[in-house]
DNA sequence: CTGCCTTGACACGAATCGTATCAGACTTTA
DNA sequence: TAAAGTCTGATACGATTCGTGTCAAGGCAG
């Protein structure tokens, strides 16, 4: 059984950084197999939605209304077909956590998601603009991730 | 009308920190007005339940379920009446927008509130550890300051 | 004494969540 | 090309949550 298949994939250049409406990428139909075509490349440790899904023992509609609220977002194959790296497997892992290991709803994961963004960045931003002062970088590095840490946070993710 | 009423009031030295079940404060009679007790001291500008209920417009079933899951801490009088101070009011107000606003539940609520108790903690930590820099202080506080705001905080609270 | 508060229990409608199903169209693979 | 799988969008189901409301029995405040 091959779990980890190569697909032709989308051109995400933009990264998963903005939302990414589908809209915007490769809807018109690109003449496949003609020439070498440059917006595609081959991808691997990758998976679709009912390995995905098999892999974490969930519904796929369950995945697919994740992304509908912008909790996940998988990349996509020129064909629309979702396609889940492995840091997506982890994220929809640590959703599944703050959902039934700690109750929130839908809207508390998002918030919660977002704030671990924000923390993340505050603390990079930090560390950069503390370079010049290694004791100072020192300090911040242990204090922000004892504020990780006391958010029960699983050893995963 | 007197929305400020003074109430003989519990002494609780422990303060708001711990979750402080009532059953560890004054639950063992005090025989009330045979000697000038030392357990009861004078207080102001703090509100009974129901004039709490009013000035927040909620239930008063409401704020009662919010003492049961942890969420707020009023006051007590010594015949257990709670005693709602402006903090806890804004903190309730704070609880409000969390739930209509953003949609969070309950569960989420206590996430979000522990993670802003959390936040503030290692900020203090941090500011203190820092004493020796002030330039690293000042970078530390500005980019702190720059993640609370990015929770989409009221004004309030 | 009267009125308001206490705790604890139970219940109600509305909303949320995960799951499930359906249709019609498209993609992938053999 | 044919079969299998996925796509979107809609709808629906049971279980759970949330705010609110009510009841009873008891205690405190004025």
């Amino acid at each position: 059984m091959n779990q980890q298949p190569r697909f032709k994939v989308e051109n995400r250049s933009q990264e998963q950084a903005a939302p990414s409406r589908p809209e915007d990428t490769g809807l018109s139909p690109v003449d496949e197999g003609q020439a070498p075509d440059p917006q595609t490349i081959e991808v691997e440790g990758v998976y679709i939605i009912s390995v995905a899904a098999r892999i974490l023992d969930m519904h796929p509609q369950t995945l697919r209304k994740y992304e509908r609220l912008g909790l996940i977002n998988p990349g996509r194959t020129i064909g629309m077909l979702r396609l889940y790296s492995i840091e997506d497997i982890k994220k929809v892992r640590l959703i599944r956590y703050l959902s039934d290991e700690l109750g929130l709803n839908l809207a508390g994961v998002q918030f919660a998601l977002a704030a671990f963004d924000n923390m993340s960045a505050i603390k990079q931003r930090i560390g950069s603009r503390l370079e010049g002062i290694p004791a100072a970088q020192q300090v911040v590095q242990e204090e922000m991730d004892l504020l990780f840490e006391s958010l029960n946070l699983p050893v995963d993710r």
